[in-house]
RNA sequence: CGGGGCGUAGCGCAGUCCGGUAGCGCGCCUGCUUUGGGAGCAGGAUGUCGGAGGUUCGAAUCCUCUCGCCCCGACCA
């Protein structure tokens, strides 16, 4: 990274001591303050591979957080997991035509099969060429469908219902960390049905866990919709998606479930004999969401003094810090830190004691502000004393003309030792709970009802921008040119039940003035 | 794929214009003192100056080529 600015950074809290640490305010720099949280929190690093990160050990724990979540849904709502190859021949991917072409700009392909030392360097045996080239997974439909081939006969085999976790490449020119890398992780589903009908309500339903997911785990506020033909997954009739808002605005899918149609049994040729005793092709779907969601995590929650992560993410819900002087100081207090520790890990909660000593607390109660820890119990000899604990959060809701002093105050709390173990939970989830409100109200605020192309300027170009709910029944190419125009483009046409009420019914289309039976949302979007 | 920027110690950078054999801050190691918001002092270790070739008595510095990464745009989970 250059320098060419080297913007100012916050240095965090009060104190005098020089700190390293430090993250660009997002009013200064949105985007390098994403940079600077994912650098700052240890979340991920770049690797020696252009495009590819290295998911490190804290930004992994999260992820793990999610596959353990999504994973208990998908387990519930009846599928299974399995593992198909990461490698696809070439010739499956040309058997679906619009699959091929929506890919065909991104796919990393194996040639060869050996190295061979030729003067002195190691290099590609150009002897070990393979017959047919191998195409790394963008996604798995073709070698998924090739295999349900020997799996179906009958409609007694359907419905179908696998999943898998892995990571895929897609080539990508442009990359920022963990919202669009060259390979990422994430799950895939992958079903058959007997039907249309069927099938469609699978593609519901899987959009339903990803929604509830994100709003309960994540504490991230989603609209459900479908998405525009120009947006579709390649390959698919029908794409829906849930769309989440970061704080400056912008849009971030962040999940998609796809009516896949006959396309893929055709292609592969899986048919099934029906209860009728008729040969059928398969419906199919699928489904995903990527370790892009740890961006939308970021980018929902997360402020000038690092990341926040909701609880219910959270590797680590508490963490205590002990303070002392002394060494039998030192002794009991370590000693009730322990016991603290074992109460709450009791609870079911997962419970760090920091007892490094090469480090001063300050320092500590920084780093783990960085990695967003909910909670801090800080234990001294004073507390001991006393009976109590103190308790500091991570995050409490702002209040309006709140003053940064005030607001940290508000953040710590001495409680009563046996109340503040007893009431751990509670406060935990009325953090999640507080996320999710900070994040729906920051969402609806910067939400607009637009009927105008004057109006619909003057958001995106002077106040900010955020979700415009407008009607559009423009062409394919004027789509385009509103897009070059305000770098704007159709995030979804929302499903029924997310319309919000003033923004229902037909009406004409803010360019064309022809009428348009519902409002699609435009915004920016990553 | 176009435009820009940058490769010097683990990290962030100075040094390059004007050639003389590499430095600062942080981190790291050791010791003592510290510890309720980023500790202080003393001592110590660390470099194929991205790579190759050239000019020169001498190259981090000048020339040629090359590789890589980051940022910004066109395309995308």
């Amino acid at each position: 990274m250059g320098k060419q600015e080297s913007p100012q950074k916050t240095e965090g809290g009060g104190g005098k001591g020089q700190a390293d640490a430090s993250i660009t305010p997002r009013s200064q720099d949105y985007s390098q303050w994403y940079l600077d949280i994912i650098k700052q929190a240890e979340l991920a690093d770049y690797s020696a591979v252009r495009g590819c990160m290295v998911i490190r050990p804290h930004g992994y724990a999260i992820w793990e957080k999610m596959q353990r979540e999504l994973d208990d849904r998908f387990k519930a709502t009846g599928h299974q997991n399995a593992y198909f190859p990461l490698f696809i021949p070439l010739s499956f991917m040309a058997r679906e035509e619009e699959h091929a072409a929506g890919f065909a700009k991104e796919c990393a392909v194996v040639t060869h099969h050996r190295l061979k030392n030729i003067d002195g360097t190691v290099q590609v045996d150009p002897d070990s060429k393979l017959e047919e080239p191998l195409v790394v997974r963008p996604t798995s439909e073709t070698i998924i469908w090739n295999a349900y081939r020997n799996w179906i006969q009958s409609y007694r085999d359907l419905p179908l219902l696998i999943n898998q976790w892995a990571n895929v490449v897609r080539w990508e020119l442009r990359t920022r960390l963990f919202l669009r890398t060259a390979e990422f992780l994430w799950q895939e589903g992958h079903t058959a049905h007997a039907s249309e009908a069927e099938a469609i309500e699978e593609v519901r339903r899987m959009l339903d866990v990803y929604a509830d997911f994100a709003e309960k785990v994540m504490a991230v506020p989603v609209i459900k919709g479908h998405k525009t033909p120009g947006e579709r997954f390649a390959g698919a009739l029908d794409t829906l998606c849930i769309e989440a808002m970061m704080q400056d605005g912008k849009a971030l899918q962040s999940g998609t479930s796809h009516y896949l149609g006959q396309n893929f049994s055709k292609a592969a040729d899986v048919k099934f004999l029906s209860r009728e005793g008729k040969l059928e092709y398969v419906y199919a779907t699928s489904w995903g969401v990527s370790t892009r969601l740890i961006g939308a995590l970021i980018m929902t929650h997360s402020d000038d003094n690092g990341l926040i992560l909701p609880p219910k993410l959270a590797p680590i819900h508490v963490v205590i810090v002990p303070i002392y002087r002394k060494d039998d100081e030192r002794a009991r207090v370590l000693d009730e830190a322990a016991k603290v520790q074992a109460e709450l890990r009791a609870q079911g909660l997962s419970v760090r004691l920091d007892d490094r000593d090469t480090l001063q607390p300050g320092a500590k109660f920084y780093e783990w502000e960085m990695k967003g820890v909910p909670v801090r119990i800080e234990i001294g000899p004073k507390d001991l004393e006393k009976g109590v604990l103190c308790v500091v959060r991570r995050f409490v809701q702002e209040r309006d003309g709140e003053a940064q002093e005030e607001l940290r105050k508000r953040k710590k709390t001495f409680t009563p030792r046996a109340e503040a173990i007893a009431g751990m939970r509670e406060l935990l989830d009325g953090m999640q709970r507080d996320l999710y409100e900070r994040a729906r109200v920051m969402r609806d605020r910067r939400t607009r009802i637009i009927d105008t192309l004057d109006d619909f300027e003057k958001f995106f170009k002077h106040e900010g921008g955020g979700f415009a709910w407008v009607h559009w029944a423009g062409s394919p190419e004027q789509e385009e040119e509103l897009s070059r125009r305000f770098e704007t483009t159709i995030r979804c046409i929302p499903l029924d039940d997310q319309i919000p009420e003033g923004a229902r019914g037909a009406g004409v289309c803010i360019l064309t003035g022809k009428p348009s039976p519902q409002r699609v949302i435009m915004a920016k979007a990553y």
